[in-house]
DNA sequence: GCCGTCATGTAAATAGTTACATGATTAA
DNA sequence: TTAATCATGTAACTATTTACATGACGGC
């Protein structure tokens, strides 16, 4: 079977929600797959040509009174037998995330502890931000998706948030100390 | 003060340890820096012509017996001005990290718990992998580079990365005992 | 009339990996 | 002699962001 890149099947997997059009799938990625997968309309438009092309998907135009017309993309069977081998196949090798603090961090010997100090403090400030952030889309699904079949693995992706920058910012507060 | 991106800081603060060529900046990575910041030689020897390019760095041939020869590479002022001077820039807004588990966790509805509780089990032992390679450089630290300024930093940024992947650890576990 | 939202798309630039090419030295 | 390590580099490809361009509709 033909191998796609994790974008495209990010798409797919959202074409299977009642998010069908380049626009949609934006807002859907923004709202709900936005803390571990981001993709901007310069890859979401020539990756839903490309679907099309494949054959993994189909386009109508839907024309709603009141409403520009939008491109409406449907799975075909291709398309969905396409995710669901995705989903069955081993993990690849897990891209090493790239931590601008930890970065700076590194080479802080080269900078007052003050500078350093105010780097973690800022980065602490952003991690809970993004905790919170995490708590909000959360009560979303609790009100708007709780019999979705699909509301128990999003509450999963979020809870790995929310436990993985948990740890970071006690990792802040433990680092802080120790120059205090 | 013209701006770089974040692998060009990289280089130059591995040009401040005595890792002055691009073969040696690449095994520092891959030995110290590679649970945060990975680099391919493909990136390496551009950004070095670039560095020197820019007078950041002077570069000399060091010839030693028994040896190929190796371009040594030695900061100038203005590279370690430019050094510093990022390390004092705020944060720039983290990039999202993508994560391929979380990705098909959230479509797992299209798939049997069977396979994803798989995919779990698959997560956690590369995660385990990955505690154990923190540790033995953390180890590593202690014993070679003890009294260097920087080593209290270098483990700082492998506490960071201990303690991030504990929490996913245990993520796995609570997510894996709800199946069971 | 203007602002916000809905809606689609492209071009150029940037970033990064992978595969390839080359060649010296050393130890088994 | 052959494999491993040291050493430098490029070309092609892939991925992704950013900035731009366009335009409709509804409410103030």
């Amino acid at each position: 079977m033909k191998a796609y890149n994790d974008t495209t099947y990010a798409i797919l997997g959202i074409l299977t929600t009642d998010c069908k059009s380049g626009y949609a799938i934006k807002q859907f990625i923004d709202r709900s797959l936005s803390h571990f997968w981001k993709i901007s309309y310069g890859q979401i438009y020539p990756t839903l040509k490309l679907i099309v092309q494949e054959g993994l998907a189909e386009v109508n135009v839907s024309t709603t009174s009141g409403r520009s017309d939008r491109n409406e993309y449907h799975l075909t069977s291709k398309g969905m037998d396409t995710l669901k081998n995705w989903l069955e196949q081993p993990l690849q090798q897990a891209p090493v995330e790239r931590n601008e603090v930890l970065l700076k961090l590194f080479f802080g010997s080269y900078q007052s502890p003050e500078k350093t100090i105010a780097i973690l403090q800022d980065y602490k400030n952003r991690l809970e931000i993004r905790y919170e952030m995490y708590e909000t889309i959360e009560k979303g699904i609790h009100q708007h998706n709780k019999d979705e079949k699909d509301a128990m693995y999003w509450l999963m992706t979020l809870d790995y948030g929310k436990r993985v920058t948990e740890a970071a910012i006690k990792w802040c507060d433990h680092t802080l100390k120790n120059w205090s």
